[in-house]
DNA sequence: AGTTAACCGAGACGGTACGTCGCGTCTTGTT
DNA sequence: AACAAGACGCGACGTACCGTCTCGGTTAACT
């Protein structure tokens, strides 16, 4: 009577098939059927430990993204941002895009998969904010800025021209953004 | 020798019941077959005209939005902008904004829905971009500012916090946005 | 005020698609869309003027066999026999056959079909009855014979075999028949 | 590793209530929908386990004649096929006619019902085989007949009438039928 | 000679059933 | 107890035809 626990390598084969089919087909294409089939497990063990194809691939990511390190810190926030929010431009645009892309559409018809959404977010949003309040105590941005809406400002415009693909964005996008910006990110000329 | 020809009161009943239907349960729970059922019709008659449940949808929110006005102009831009943008989040809220969030959902993996979606922005968006160019010539923002992407990173803010809701949305949201935006915008001081 | 009249050509047609679409497909597979498609005739010329696609191939029989002759008469009832039996069973193999297993299957569960399938049969056995009864009265068969239950007795095996497959049918199936009905059908050696 | 395994509930529930269905409304008005809404099932599990309606009634067919028993025999092989050939024209008048009528029509267009239809028919032939069979040893019929050929001069005639419909059937109809083919069965008077 | 009404082709309409897919639950052994 | 396998009831899918219903257009008989 050995597996009265979970089996480990069930999980990561159900995660990893997930990811696997959510990259192939696309997100729509993902099914429970699919996953198991894929991942030679029976269905049981999906509805077992998940109650959604969403909170599978929301694990995929927060286990591809437990890898992943904190925020750049060069000491150049202007320089940081451009990094990170390009780095995040290109990130969109791999199979962890797709996947991204799934769960963003999910989340709006699905609590659950908001509440992972924005779990997933939130940790990125504070290490951004955290970035932020170092620059701002570094006197690089202006000290009576909402750092978190200051991200949301930051990324908007990329979660804009990604969902809503309303136009072709540009080589440098970010870089025009941010230099368009700037103004509203430095401590204004005229204080002291 | 012509056939005979398409029921204007059938387009009319579907698009009617679908909206609803999106409206009451939904965007997810909508399905041809209950709008089919809820409008009268054969799901013939709705495969016949429209590809997919998010068409009907797209054909809704553009017949609705074709009653709407353009974008306000009382000479002041700033003015303009809060009011348009609040009058967005409000809308957002009510039943066009659960089917407005489903039809961005089904576009993320349905590329003739994102081409409705994309359409639908564009006349905003050029309103929008007008508007600026108005203000711009007025010597209200500045002149060295793409337009198309300043609308984005006034609007981003909004769609980042309407779909990725990583935190409750303040009152007053989007005039502390345009307050905190408005160094990017207008002329820099140090010109002249 | 007399109408406009009966387009011969679209009868024709029709009649012809219904034949060559049934020889062609199966009995199944032949629809009153099909049809019209076929014989690019309006499906409302087709309801105007028959019931179902079994009227229609009813029609077709008929037509067909107004071309037909009546019953051989050599002079040698059993030579006649013999011939038209094996003749009919000839034609069961045919397009014709295809068509008449249609109807027949269709007379089931349709009292339409049924009495056109009657129809057709009752010209075929009154040919044959009369033949026996030329027979009867040339004192080559029994004159105690109820001549429809002759018929019956020497047709019963070929639908039989036919209809129910119960076994390959043998190269001289009606020849051997007939001649094991011989005794039952000559008159009986001990009367005067 | 086994897999769960088929339910024996569900599979008597669908044969019995495509009987019933068949039995009230007829063979052509019985549809898979609706057999699997009268037996409380999944049409999936209807469609796992049989690939027509027809086969369904078949194996309700066999189900019922599992139950039955062999040929009569009490020595008079006249007496004998008098009495079975009637109880089968009575049968045909039962609610197994309706179904048995409706398989025969289905097996004119669909190979695996016709299959079917011989496979139930074999059993009920080779029984009267075998009964005519040992009439032939015990010397009450002719010993140079083709058994399963004269199977089909005693049944055909019955098909013919009830599948043709050509004209009413009298009373005692198949007494008339055996007494004018007893001559072509009983040992020809003139051997020794 | 013009009117007109029944015919024609085309095909849209409200329906019903099709056969398939995936859902989430369940049952059955196996490990 | 967790596992693989997969059958189950269910709901929706998108398709095929049904039989009815407009649509013009055409044509023959009757004003």
């Amino acid at each position: 009577m050995s597996p009265a626990i979970r089996s480990e390598e069930a999980r990561q084969a159900i995660v990893e098939a997930a990811f696997d089919l959510c990259a192939e087909q696309g997100f729509a294409a993902v099914t429970i059927e699919g996953i198991a089939a894929r991942a030679g497990v029976g269905k049981t063990t999906i509805y077992r430990w998940w109650p959604s194809k969403a909170a599978i691939l929301i694990e995929a990511v927060e286990n591809a993204r437990d890898a992943a390190a904190g925020y750049p810190d060069t000491g150049d926030i202007y320089a940081d941002l451009a990094a990170q929010t390009s780095s995040v431009m290109r990130l969109f645009k791999t199979d962890f895009g797709t996947i991204w892309r799934g769960l963003i559409a999910a989340a709006q018809s699905d609590e659950a998969a908001a509440d992972g959404v924005t779990r997933i977010l939130r940790v990125s949003i504070d290490a951004c904010v955290a970035r932020l309040a170092k620059a701002r105590d570094a006197g690089q941005i202006r000290d009576d800025l909402d750092l978190e809406m200051a991200v949301e400002i930051i990324y908007g415009p990329i979660y804009h021209t990604w969902l809503l693909r309303t136009r072709p964005v540009p080589e440098a996008y970010m870089e025009t953004v941010l230099a368009a910006l700037l103004p509203a990110l430095t401590p204004s000329p005229g204080r002291h």
